[in-house]
DNA sequence: TTGAAAGCGCTACCAG
DNA sequence: CTGGTAGCGCTTTCAA
């Protein structure tokens, strides 16, 4: 059904239903609810394609899908979907054969030209990123969710990776733990950076020395997790606590730590920061894992509807989100053994 | 840049300018060539909204992101984009703010009329199927990924689910295992019920008894995962394996395992049914878990390859793909304890 | 408050 | 092989 042809049945012009359907001001209250009514008795749906030719806007949000990162990506994607539905906005999922491709700059200068999409999301950006530089280039709507320090200016969403870790690792110094290993995420990218920075204050603070030889970055895997793990705990003297990047790491970790036939929470203490997954829980980690936490889901809906204000209208500059991080401890935590107080 | 201020500046008509774009046979090499080449260098690119509404097509394929399933979910979109790169055809995520809506019959009924997309995938069917009941009805293009057992013709693409349990169990029953419980997904998918099947039918062919308190269903997440294996391991006699799902699964066994003081692979077998996912493997796993494997990623791809065959008119008849599935031993695997064997 | 008509940018039919 | 042109279905001036 067309709306030429639902307008005749109406007994109306096609422009009156166009703008009774659209919540136009000057259409009478009762013409507006009868054609509401008959739309959707007669099925009446606007074309989408047509709407969008005519308006000029695509109705959807762009992402691109990294291979790496994308555990995490389904739980901001779901929460951009909750904040969606019933918008008329779709999320438009970037195809890309790349392996890590989250930051492949052509793939965005194509998304962006193709006018698929009215607006994107970037995602782990680094400190100078050049995707931010191209989208601000080519005055094209979009939300980072993370931080650059770039010039440009943007919206943005973060949660304070700094603090997060900082905290842990005082918490962890507070225990009495003075090797302290971090198996932190990809290298290069803010949130990696600003977690070191978090770590490295912490330790200074306290005027523990940084060893480098204590540090690690890369994917959130359970197989990195346990191959840094295994490495750092064959040092002398060995690390007694652990700040991981992700659930997944922490697992791997855990197995390194039983692999040696230590314990999680008496031996070595670790803390990870948990994105909250429905199914992976700190919680349910035996033992229970101490983590930093922060919803992914929640990051993703509040993404969705700061590119919803941004399309509306509201400056770039005005959208700078950061989002506390908090640190919950379970069982994974103790003391410090007395071996290594010494 | 529009396509008639394009053509001008070549000095052709708009006709020959969108023929040499579309590779139409009709344009001769040589001005085919040309064209080619200036929209390179003149950033010339067709409105795709224009595109669409004038050819009907929508350029992109609908997929419905349910809550539950999304970490397999992530890996088959990420296969579909990897087939789909190139291919200018989108992958759309339907917006649902739905807990457990991947079989959401009204929102897959406005997803068809919306014109958003030319093919929509349907994941985790169920025997008698809804969706696919309403897009056979409404006409629409579709491809279940999972079968049912529908009368209603259409493309699918499933693995072997019951074939993989059948010969899982056949394997611990060759170990000597007797009491094997099985933690299986969600109840009423035809999945589950496949799986259900291939593992009564093991028993069956050895003359064991199926025992109904050794069967669980639910959501792969660790947490079932545990509290089934915990409730299963407090049975006299307890069962000396399992069959398992998911990795998550997986996860909650191993850690149930071992909150009674057992040792998995000693104590208790267990086989998981693995999706391949980059960050969490079934040979990283404390000790490495035994597992039927079937990657998600190249389901996703292959799905993508069939939908985009299936909008090219091959009948959807023609279309069925069933998987075989791999069975992996490693070391959660191992002969029945000796007092179970009595 | 309602309607007529001019496009949005492109493809595909029909001529040449 | 190339070009003119009629729409695709809708929104949005402009006029009533």
């Amino acid at each position: 059904m067309k709306l030429k042809e639902f307008a005749r049945q109406l007994g109306l012009s096609p422009t009156t239903v166009s703008r009774a359907l659209s919540g136009y001001p000057e259409v009478s209250e009762k013409t507006r609810k009868r054609v509401a009514e008959e739309a959707v008795r007669l099925g009446y749906r606007p074309n989408i394609n047509a709407v969008r030719l005519v308006t000029g806007r695509a109705g959807a949000i762009g992402v691109v899908m990294g291979r790496t990162a994308e555990f995490h990506f389904a739980e901001f994607m779901s929460g951009m979907a909750e904040r969606l539905d019933g918008e008329d906005i779709d999320i438009l999922v970037s195809p890309t054969a790349d392996r890590d491709s989250t930051d492949d700059v052509p793939l965005y200068s194509r998304l962006v030209t193709s006018g698929r999409v009215d607006a994107v999301i970037v995602h782990s950006p680094k400190p100078n990123d050049e995707r931010i530089a191209l989208l601000h280039r080519l005055g094209f709507p979009f939300l980072v969710h993370g931080r650059s320090e770039t010039d440009v200016p943007h919206a943005w969403l973060d949660i304070d990776n700094e603090g997060a870790v900082r905290r842990a690792t005082s918490h962890l110094l507070d225990l009495g733990h003075k090797r302290i290993a971090m198996i932190n995420g990809r290298p290069g990218r803010t949130f990696s950076l600003h977690r070191d920075k978090g770590y490295r204050d912490a330790l200074s603070e306290r005027g523990i020395p940084f060893d480098a030889r204590l540090v690690a970055h890369g994917n959130f895997t359970d197989e990195l997790g346990f191959r840094f793990a295994r490495s750092f705990l064959e040092q002398s003297p060995r690390p007694t606590a652990f700040v991981a990047g992700s659930m997944m790491t922490a697992l791997g970790i855990y197995r390194a730590v039983r692999s040696r036939g230590l314990v999680v929470g008496r031996d070595v203490s670790v803390i990870a920061h948990d994105d909250v997954f429905p199914y992976l829980t700190a919680e349910n980690m035996g033992p229970s894992l101490s983590a930093t936490r922060s919803s992914m889901r929640a990051a993703g809906a509040r993404s969705a509807d700061l590119v919803l204000q941004l399309l509306s209208g509201r400056p770039a500059t005005e959208i700078h989100e950061l989002w506390p991080v908090e640190l919950i401890l379970r069982e994974s935590t103790g003391p410090a053994p007395p071996e290594a107080q010494s």
